[in-house]
RNA sequence: GCUGACGUAGCUCAAUGGUAGAGCAGGCGAUUCGUAAUCGCCAGGUUAGGAGUUCGACUCUCCUCGUCAGCUCCA
């Protein structure tokens, strides 16, 4: 695409180079606080900019007032910006004058015969710029964070501070942004599953590893439920498999060879070594081994919510999110060459339809492609580049955009890669279609065609969801635990006033639970408010208070979480309305 | 795994070297109440675990485990 760029990108630009500019003056204020500080890099970034550092000490939060306050009179004094061209020799003896072993580094990696430098006050980087004219036009600003970070993002070189911080053309937009950040706080995963009981990850237990309460369990197993339906209604069969196999089935796979650090270490039974599944696929391999199949049995599509165990390094566990064991809505598809890019776009389909049921609309869609100088990928270039033009295909057949990712392809295929955006506008890979034409000749797998020979299958791995536990934490943020009815683990609730409402209170719960509503009462000797304030706070989509009046007429008080009072409706219609609304799926 | 911060009652947080405290939640009792917290009493802790320094450690040091922010790596 190449779209002349609108009033919008324009604006964007700018944004980003007042960014820039403002990364620039951050690191002047830093390097006024720590004259030894050692400069990295200081790019604008989506929501804001960083600088990293190498300095004398670690950083608290303490430091930003005083490295704001800095950067404040810097932006007061309205400093110019000023660009220099100058020699690559000129740039180095620079830099190295104002030991800056991180910049002559660069210097040299660039390989130009010229660089351009900026100075503003008494700050000079090496920068291609562009940048505003003065420190003047640098907007509202706040320093946010401070982490670790890797020289060139590499874990074998240095860790430098990284200062996260961003800045904004107007208060209000600052101001919004700082909303922002605290809303994603409030519809964090982990501090609704708490609040609403729906999971805990425990030290007892160990890292990574998810317990679901029956909360938790009921909105699952509604996912699940729905996922199953609509496999069954778009032509798949459903599988069970054990989580332990023969470590020889992951030796055939490869996973041996190209996976070994995801994977927990076997584990020995009577001299022969099991291995904790870290993907389902050779399962259903094996069946579909067990006989002979013909071109007419294809395309076969056998699903499973696969639950796998993978070793994540310690420090990438986060939630829900990612965790070391997890049940993928997995599948996979066999099929004939000639059957490949129907089925490809028809799981680009499926998971998009998947993703819109639960009310998502933002995602992105990469195209992870092998990088060929690395060893860990199986097969030939042929093959490689058979399987990335059917996915390239089945996206451009669906004219979706996507982002082509080098080296991001798994070890046996390339992939279509389906992020979801959450919350904070982080993304978090969901869904994803892998072709595969490396386990099928692994495992010698062939069907019978008509021309009567053997010929190779095809397989297609794919997930429409990703994980069930990711899936969950991105959907706990998305609703920010607010669930809709068809979700929600407890959809009513009933609330008598006084003890001589409970008989008829019960018959309303009894008549909701019949017509399949999920449904409490709350029968304990509290007041009205205390009961409505907890069912506000567990987010129940429906409150129906029950006293005198209701008990006279067979009526109940609606009350949404909304805040919204709906006053006295016949019970009948009520039902009627619950039922209705889970059954939507709205 | 790496850098930094952190770990006190179920939850949110006090107590900066002198033998641990509050609110909410929980239990018991009273209150029978109309749309976001009724009152009183009670109980609850090997201060993550271990070692050390000290007359004395929640507090200082070291190790282990875990959490958080990010980096690196992925459903």
């Amino acid at each position: 695409m190449n779209l002349a760029r609108g009033p919008k990108e324009v604006q964007m630009a700018d944004l980003e180079t007042m960014r820039h500019s403002a990364a620039h003056v951050m690191a002047e204020a830093v390097q006024q606080l720590f004259p030894e500080a050692k400069l990295g890099f200081g790019p604008a970034i989506e929501d804001g900019f960083y600088y990293d550092f190498d300095l004398p000490r670690a950083l608290t939060p303490e430091d930003f007032p005083e490295i704001e306050a800095r950067m404040g009179q810097l932006i007061r004094s309205a400093l110019p910006f000023r660009r220099e061209e100058i020699s690559a020799g000129d740039a180095e003896a620079l830099f190295q004058s104002l030991d800056q072993p991180y910049k002559v580094e660069q210097i040299k990696e660039l390989g130009e015969q010229t660089v351009s430098v900026y100075r503003q006050g008494n700050f000079v980087d090496l920068c291609r710029g562009p940048h505003v004219a003065n420190t003047g036009e640098i907007g509202p600003f706040k320093v946010l964070n401070v982490a670790g970070a890797y020289w060139r993002g590499d874990e074998h070189r240095p860790m430098l501070q990284r200062i996260y911080a961003t800045a904004f053309q107007t208060k209000e937009e600052l101001d919004q942004y700082l909303f922002r950040l605290a809303e994603a706080a409030r519809r964090d995963h982990r501090k609704l599953g708490r609040e609403l009981d729906l999971f805990s990850i425990q030290d007892e237990l160990g890292p990574g590893l998810v317990l679901w309460h029956p909360k938790g369990a009921v909105v699952r197993r509604a996912v699940e439920d729905f996922w199953r339906e609509q496999h069954y209604r778009k032509g798949y069969q459903l599988l069970f498999s054990p989580h332990i196999g023969r470590l020889q089935l992951w030796q055939t796979s490869g996973h041996v060879s190209s996976y070994k650090e995801n994977m927990f270490s076997p584990i020995e039974v009577d001299e022969q070594f099991y291995q904790l599944k870290p993907m389902n696929c050779p399962y259903a391999i094996l069946i579909y081994k067990t006989k002979i199949r013909s071109y007419r049995d294809l395309p076969l599509r056998w699903a499973e919510l696969g639950t796998v165990y993978r070793y994540e390094r310690s420090g990438v566990l986060h939630g829900l999110m990612r965790v070391r064991g997890f049940t993928q809505d997995d599948a996979h598809i066999f099929c004939r060459p000639d059957q490949l890019q129907a089925e490809v776009a028809g799981v680009l389909d499926f998971a998009l339809f998947m993703l819109k049921s639960f009310g998502f609309k933002d995602f992105a869609i990469d195209l992870s492609v092998r990088d060929p100088s690395d060893p860990k990928y199986l097969g030939s270039d042929e093959v490689w580049d058979r399987a990335e033009s059917a996915l390239l295909e089945a996206l451009e057949s669906r004219n979706l955009p996507y982002n082509r990712a080098e080296g991001e392809a798994v070890f046996y295929g390339p992939k279509i890669d389906i992020r979801l955006i959450d919350a904070i506008g982080r993304s978090w890979q969901g869904p994803t279609i892998q072709v595969d034409f490396n386990m099928p000749k692994r495992f010698d797998m062939n069907y019978v065609g008509g021309d009567g020979q053997e010929h190779r299958v095809v397989m297609v791995h794919r997930t429409v969801l990703g994980s069930m536990e990711r899936f969950m934490g991105v959907l706990i943020e998305h609703y920010a635990g607010a669930f809709p009815v068809w979700l929600a683990p407890v959809q009513a609730v009933v609330i008598p006033i006084a003890d001589r409402h409970l008989e008829y209170a019960q018959s309303v719960r009894d008549r909701l639970l019949e017509a399949g509503v999920r449904v409490d009462l709350d029968e304990r000797r509290e007041k009205v408010n205390y009961k409505i304030r907890e069912a506000q706070l567990n987010k129940v989509p429906y409150m129906l208070v029950v006293g005198d009046k209701e008990a006279a007429d067979g009526s109940v008080s609606v009350r949404l979480r909304s805040g919204e009072n709906q006053g006295p409706r016949p019970l009948a219609q009520v039902v009627e309305t619950i039922t209705r609304s889970a059954a939507s799926k709205e």
